[in-house]
DNA sequence: ACATACCAATTAATTTTACTCATGAAGCTT
DNA sequence: AAGCTTCATGAGTAAAATTAATTGGTATGT
């Protein structure tokens, strides 16, 4: 009933003072104009304007109609720019998805060049789901997800993007400091510190404990990284963590950095994609973005 | 281009759950409602849904415009409505303006009894006219006037609702409140107090010391009848008021109220309006209320 | 006072648009 | 695989929007 184009009316012959000029500036004739508000009328039952000699005077429900059409009008004009700009892949919302937590903290490095260089792209981070990163993705409630355990699937494709080593962080002051690598049953009379996920999403059982069959002497949680690192700094246990990530907090607080097993933990940060998003811009500029980006510490040598 | 159907499609289709029962809802075919976003999408160039098996799902660009339909669309619903309520003379904004302070005192009292019985009408009161209170009205700055002086004009129409007397206020123990009446000349040794405003509009001048080419010892105004009573009780000059309002100030105040002229100064406030607005249902009644509201001490016994 | 310019409404004709119908293709269900 | 549901598509049609041409009214200027 009241569309677009009435309120577009109003607000022109407003500005131009007349049918007959709104009409130019809207690239019709006055006829249409008259037509078209005529009936608008008719259905309203009251009218838009008194028509005073060749002047037009909005009447109450028409300053009223004016009123609605500068509030509608640039909601609409807006959304419609930036619509073509999500068609134009400019602009959009990036949320990604994150399941492990140094993913977070690999992420908190990479997304700023992205936001510096896609001003109009936002970015939302989410850290729960349901059925996991892989079934957020696929229910489209992420667009790409962070994580070292890339699950293929149909419809999805993986990129590694990031190397890195898990280590072992003691105490600087701990007998396995001075040591080139540490073994599984080093850790059987330790408190093993990490965050508060199922063991078998942690490297350091899958990878390291099990195969051994031992078991740290206690196992304990926290959500952190700092306060776990402030906790091994103190004598309390030991942590397990990405190599560039432990040896940052090396600087600031009493521990070392010690391989696990003689090879090392070796891993991979993948950003995983729906494949029917291959042609959003800003989805493809952040994953090349990722892959370039050296991490100042962050590289296993091979 | 982004039209209300689309908006109106795409909320229904979230409703609903489908094209087809969407359509169902809004009363047409599903074919309609695929032609008509699919000339959207065609227009935006991206899609709105991602057609998945049978059903659908909202890509980014369409989760957006569904966000824009859910502030838009109440938006013209709620206008539409209250269109159609001014239509009907349920609801508008009743522009009240006023010419002299008295008036606005009576206003006062008669207003809230028309906000009661009409929920949906506001009342705006205005006060300053470039071009007086007529000018006003014929420039639709308001829809109603309050006036002692009906300016009869073609397209106006002017309707008594009030009479009263103006009267002479004196301190109680002034000699001319034992007076029947007080003559020009008892003012020449006096201080006149009066509203700021010219003295032509001022009916104590008008129609009583000018005719008998009097003037007071001093002439000195006051914004607001509250100072000025309190000036006339201390002693400080007379005031020439509507008896019915001064006889309330007479109950809070040392004051007496005296005739001006043997026969007095008979008044009316009229109430002005635009014949056009005629059929105005709040108007009319608003001048209905007024012309039967009795004043507890207003009305001049003939 | 007359001519001129401007403005909006109206009528009839024309173009454009929106909608329906019929049909087809693709996915679920059983 | 049959049956059902859902969306897309193309053609035809009814309805709506727009135009062109004209009328009547109101300022403006000479």
């Amino acid at each position: 009933m009241i569309e677009r184009t009435h309120l577009k009316i109003v607000h022109a012959v407003e500005e131009h003072g007349s049918l007959t000029s709104a009409a130019k500036a809207l690239c019709v004739t006055q006829s249409a104009l008259s037509h078209t508000m005529r009936k608008l009328e008719d259905n309203l039952g009251t009218e838009i304007w008194l028509r005073e000699g060749r002047s037009l005077r909005l009447t109450q429900a028409g300053r009223y109609l004016l009123h609605i059409a500068n509030r509608v009008l640039p909601l609409l004009n807006y959304a419609e720019d930036k619509l073509k700009q999500i068609a134009h892949g400019e602009r959009g919302t990036l949320r990604i998805g994150m399941e492990c937590h140094p993913c977070y903290q690999w992420l908190l490095k990479v997304v700023s060049p992205l936001l510096d260089s896609w001003p109009d792209v936002d970015v939302d981070v989410k850290q729960k789901f349901q059925f996991g990163g892989v079934g957020a993705l696929l229910d489209y409630e992420i667009d790409l997800l962070v994580t070292p355990d890339p699950l293929y699937k149909k419809g999805l494709s993986f990129t590694p993007v990031f190397d890195y080593e898990q280590v072992l962080v003691v105490p600087r002051q701990h007998a396995l400091a001075e040591r080139d690598y540490a073994r599984a049953e080093d850790l059987s009379d330790e408190v093993l510190l990490t965050y508060p996920v199922a063991t078998n999403r942690l490297d350091i059982y899958t990878h390291f404990l099990n195969p051994a069959e031992v078991v740290p002497k206690q196992h304990k949680t926290s959500e952190t990284t700092e306060i776990m690192l402030q906790m091994v700094a103190s004598g309390r246990g030991v942590a397990a963590l990405p190599r560039w990530l432990a040896e940052e907090y090396c600087l600031k607080l009493p521990l070392a950095v010690v391989r696990l097993s003689k090879v090392g933990i070796a891993k991979q940060i993948y950003l995983g994609t729906r494949e029917s998003d291959e042609d959003i811009a800003y989805l493809k500029a952040f994953i090349e973005l990722a892959r370039s980006y050296n991490h100042p510490m962050g590289l296993i040598k091979h």
